[in-house]
Order: C-alpha cells, then sequence, then structure tokens
RNA sequence: GGCCAGGUGGCGGAGUGGCUACGCAGCGGCCUGCAAAGCCGUGGACACCGGUUCGAAUCCGGUCCUGGCCUCCA
C-alpha cells in the first residue's frame, strides 16, 4: 500500500506522490519562541515526527524543515514584560522546546531556520510582491492587497465577503482592504527591526514562513504542516505571498493539518488556567507514555488530553515492553500499512495490541514486529529493563529504607556497610550512584523475602512487598525468581 | 452572526452500506502461599428525530450538544 494524506486543500484523501521520485520536502509551522511549550504545541510535533520517520522508510531524500519563530510581538511584550532581553528569552526558549519535544521522542528536523536569520530573504519577497502589485506601502507599513490574488481564500475554503463580516477586529486605517494583511511593519523604541526600503522595522508573521520555506525547499515541495488553526489566516497568506512572488508557481502540494486538544474535557486556555506544559506533564510520566497518549487518536480528530489517557498510555506501554521484551525490531506490514492511511494511528495501535497478544504467548516474530511497528510511531524505543526500572520519572526515595527497622529489626541488621554509608551521604550524591545504591536495597530486600518465602513466614515476605509498593516498586514472583519494576 | 469539524459501550478509540476492530476498566476461570504478570472466557455502543435502502454507526434532511477559525493562538 502506498502513502496517503487528507490534503485540507482538496478536501480529500489523496495517494501522496512526490514531485520529485524519491525525494520529498516538507515544511511544518514550528513554534513563537516565548514560553515552554504546551502540549498544544506538541500535537503537530509529534504527528509530523510520525510522517518524517515514515516518509524515510520509503524516500531515500527527505527533507524535513520546522522553523523558529523568534521576532514577534508576543516575544516583545514578553521583554517588556520581564525585563529580560529578547534574545536570551528566544535562546533560552528554544533550548528548552529542543529538550521537551525530543522527551516526547520527536526527532530533529533536518533544518530548522530562525526568522531573524532570513529578513533579507523576506524583504527581498516583498519588495518583489510590491514590483508585481501586490503589495502596497502605506504608513510605513507594507501590506499584502488580497484583492489581487483572484485565488485567495482557496484553501480555507472561505471567500473575501464572509471575512469582512465576520470581522470581529478593528481594520487598520490604512489598509486599502480590510483583509489585507501585513508584510513588514515599522519598528519603534526597543522593538527589534531591521534596516528596509520602507525604513526601519520588522516583518509581519506570514512572511517568514514563505521566506523560508522557498530557502530551502524551493518554490514548490511537497508538505507543508501545522495545526488546523493555522489554515486561515497564516497558510492562506503563506500560499498568497508565495504563489503571487513566485509568478504563480505552485506552493505546497499536499497540506496536513492536526486538529486541535482540550485538557479534561475543556479548551485549554491561560483564563481557565489549565495550560498544561510539556515540562510539567514529564515530571509525571514518561515521554513515551505522553507520545503514545498524543497518538491513540488520529491526528485529524479533535484529542481530549486527559490524566486517565496518560495512564491508559503508560499501562499500554508496560504491557508492550513486557511482551516484546528487547526482540530485535522488525518491519511489520500491518502497521506500515496502517500509517500510511492518512496516519491512522488508532489503527496501527490495535495491530501492535495483536503482535503484543502473540509476542506474550511466546511468538518471537511478533515481538520483533512489535518494536519495530512501534519504533516506526517512535515509540518502544528503550530496552525493556530500562522502562521498567529506569529512573525516568521515578525519584530515588530512601524514606522507605528509613522505615525498614520499624516492621522488621531484622532486615536493617541486613543491610551491608555499603548501603548504611550511602544512606548516610545520600545527598552529596549524583542520580546514577543513587540509582545503584537504590537497586541494591531492593535486590536485598528482595533476597530477604526470598528467604521469608523458602521458610514459609508470609507474612514477613508480605511486609516487605508492601513496602516495596509503597515506594513504586512492584514485585512479581517467577518461575526464575522474584523481579521489580516501577509501579505504574 | 458567518464558515468548518466532531458527537461510537463505564472510559479511550478505529470503522463510509451487510459479517457489531482494538485497548483500558469490570466480571468469571486457570496459575500463585497470597499477589503481580500472563493465559482462557464474558457482558456492554453507534447523540436525537425523520428519510433512502432488502439492509445504515456508515448515505440524505432536520434538531440538540461540543470544539475550531473569522487578520498574527499548534
Amino acid at each position: 500500500m502506498a502513502l496517503s494524506l487528507y490534503n485540507t486543500r482538496t478536501r480529500e484523501k489523496q495517494l501522496f506522490e512526490p514531485l520529485s521520485p524519491g525525494r520529498v520536502g516538507m515544511y511544518v509551522c514550528g513554534p513563537t519562541v516565548y514560553d515552554f511549550a504546551h502540549v498544544g504545541n506538541a500535537r503537530p510535533v509529534v504527528v509530523f515526527d510520525v510522517l518524517y520517520r515514515l516518509l524515510k522508510t520509503s524516500y531515500e531524500h527527505v527533507r524535513y524543515v520546522r522553523n523558529i519563530t523568534d521576532v514577534d510581538d508576543k516575544i516583545i511584550a514578553a521583554a517588556e514584560k520581564t525585563g529580560e532581553k529578547i534574545e536570551d528569552i528566544t535562546v533560552r526558549t528554544t533550548d528548552a522546546y529542543h529538550e521537551d519535544m525530543a522527551a516526547l521522542g520527536a526527532l530533529p528536523p533536518d533544518i530548522e531556520p530562525r526568522a531573524t536569520d532570513h529578513v533579507e530573504q523576506m524583504i527581498a519577497m516583498t519588495e518583489r510582491l510590491i514590483a508585481r502589485g501586490n503589495a502596497y506601502e502605506a504608513d510605513g507599513h507594507v501590506l499584502f492587497a488580497v484583492a489581487t490574488d483572484e485565488n485567495y481564500g482557496k484553501l480555507s475554503g472561505r471567500n473575501r465577503d464572509e471575512m469582512i463580516a465576520g470581522a470581529r477586529v478593528e481594520v487598520a486605517p490604512y489598509k486599502k482592504d480590510p483583509a489585507d494583511f501585513v508584510l513588514w511593519k515599522p519598528s519603534t523604541g526597543n522593538q527589534p527591526g531591521w534596516d528596509s526600503p520602507w525604513g526601519f522595522g520588522r516583518p509581519g508573521w506570514h512572511i517568514e514562513c514563505s521566506a523560508m520555506a522557498r530557502e530551502y525547499l524551493g518554490l514548490t515541495f511537497d508538505i507543508h504542516g501545522g495545526g488546523r488553526d493555522l489554515v486561515f489566516p497564516h497558510h492562506e497568506n503563506e500560499v498568497a505571498q508565495s504563489t503571487c512572488a513566485h509568478d504563480e508557481a505552485e506552493f505546497a502540494r499536499y497540506w496536513v493539518h492536526n486538529g486541535f486538544l482540550t485538557v479534561e474535557g475543556e479548551k485549554m486556555s491561560k483564563s481557565i488556567g489549565n495550560v498544561l506544559l510539556v515540562r510539567d506533564l514529564l515530571t509525571k510520566a514518561p515521554g513515551e507514555a505522553l507520545r503514545l497518549n498524543m497518538l491513540s487518536t488520529h491526528y485529524r480528530q479533535p484529542l481530549d488530553w486527559t490524566e486517565e489517557g496518560v495512564s491508559q498510555a503508560r499501562k499500554i506501554l508496560d504491557r508492550w515492553y513486557r511482551a516484546a521484551g528487547d526482540a530485535e525490531p522488525t518491519t511489520c506490514e500491518a502497521v506500515v500499512d496502517a500509517l500510511e492511511d492518512d496516519m491512522n494511528t488508532p489503527k496501527a495501535i490495535a495491530v501492535l495490541h495483536e503482535l503484543a497478544n502473540a509476542a506474550s504467548q511466546g511468538d518471537a516474530v511478533a515481538a520483533g514486529q512489535l518494536r519495530g511497528g512501534a519504533n516506526l510511531m517512535g515509540v518502544l524505543l528503550n530496552s525493556a529493563d530500562a522502562w521498567f526500572k529506569g529512573s525516568g520519572v521515578v525519584e530515588y526515595d530512601i524514606s522507605f529504607m528509613n522505615k525498614l527497622a520499624e516492621p522488621l529489626p531484622e532486615i536493617a541488621n541486613r543491610i551491608d556497610s555499603q548501603v548504611t554509608a550511602a544512606i548516610a551521604k545520600w545527598d552529596e550524591m549524583t542520580d546514577e550512584q543513587q540509582g545503584t545504591i537504590y537497586e541494591l536495597c531492593i535486590n536485598l530486600l528482595i533476597d530477604f523475602r526470598t528467604l521469608a518465602r523458602e521458610h514459609r513466614e508470609f507474612k514477613t515476605s508480605d511486609i516487605i512487598r508492601d513496602l516495596l509498593l509503597d515506594a513504586n516498586i512492584t514485585l512479581e514472583d517467577g518461575a526464575d525468581g522474584t523481579t521489580w519494576r516501577r509501579t505504574s
């Protein structure tokens, strides 16, 4: 089966065929770097990461471009509010963004251009639009004249009358037409700016994507992605600018948009106070669980982000890791088929469940396919051991050690000097050292419990198991002895 | 107000005309000292009202509800 994608422009699922055989160009709108990324920001990143991984399996040359918007009025506002320098804000936020997205298992794009590095190209494109009569200068601004583009509105499926009728925002007096939008605007005071033919100023929002897509992907490229909310006006305006500046050359061929996200049934907004930062979520659940939760809804569907959903995703991963073990990943055609069907990740997940069932019953082929299929979606990337025991989001907590003497003094006597010494200077140890001691303690307790069980002192063994459970450690008695894992 | 999505079992979530995915939770059983994990089995849905059809969750019309966009929010 071949890849098909739902194209916003044509409003139907289409077979994907790249412009040049074996070569795919994809542009995805990236973040405006003024604050930490929230789950809503993360959705397109995860969604297009799946597409990126999928494309790489079929095409030799895939160029994925995702921009960083580092000049924007919101950034200026943030700087004014805190007094922090704009560059400090954008650099710091960009770094945090990279960390957070990596934690969600998203591969870095091939090229990540920053808007401020491409002002020259934006000025050139703006000049070209003026020369062609598609843009005009007014009151220090340069505006795109929507009326000069007969195709304006086709992507988002709206016409100018509707837009004017529905306009909620007061129209700036210098606009010839209420629908015209800014390509360049003047900067004053502390606002960042660049010299241009129209004076000191800065670019409008939409022009950066047009300029950077042109720079790295050419006049016409294959896939343009982003959130649904960007269809209008952002993407509509991008199309208008680019096609007009490029003598009507087609801009993006396939427009792919992910649906919106709500939190516990409510829209996410600062006023409600339910904006979930990826950063915060990562302290409570592994990135892989967040990612799987994200992918358990089809990308075009609205996604309701809930704690219950994250917890379910985590349980599913537990099961998959248990079933797959550390099998060598192999290709699973059924998963590929599901993903090639407009990235039907829920269907792919259903296939993985079936593979997990088979793998649990000892099917080694299924175990490999489970690994491989899941990897294609960017999950099941750890070793099973790392998943179950890894530090991840588990904080090494020695409080349970301190409680040992209470119910079972004899355990304390068995704790060796190495552990005792370590506990004394616990706070000075690195995470890794703590982890080592932590595991040592767990294994000591397991040994002691095994001894108790051999003597059929089940009351003692159950106390130990409960003690560990309090510390988020679940014990499992198997044929080959007792193993432990963090509690889900 | 205009335009556009979506409403599937307790929960999550596929599915565009017939054979009622899949998972979580639940229930029963096997296993276990007891658990956990695993295995076997099991009930349960298609917002509402009409229509088309031999037959609709799936097509058409209407109603209700939720969400998005309407000039710089993924």
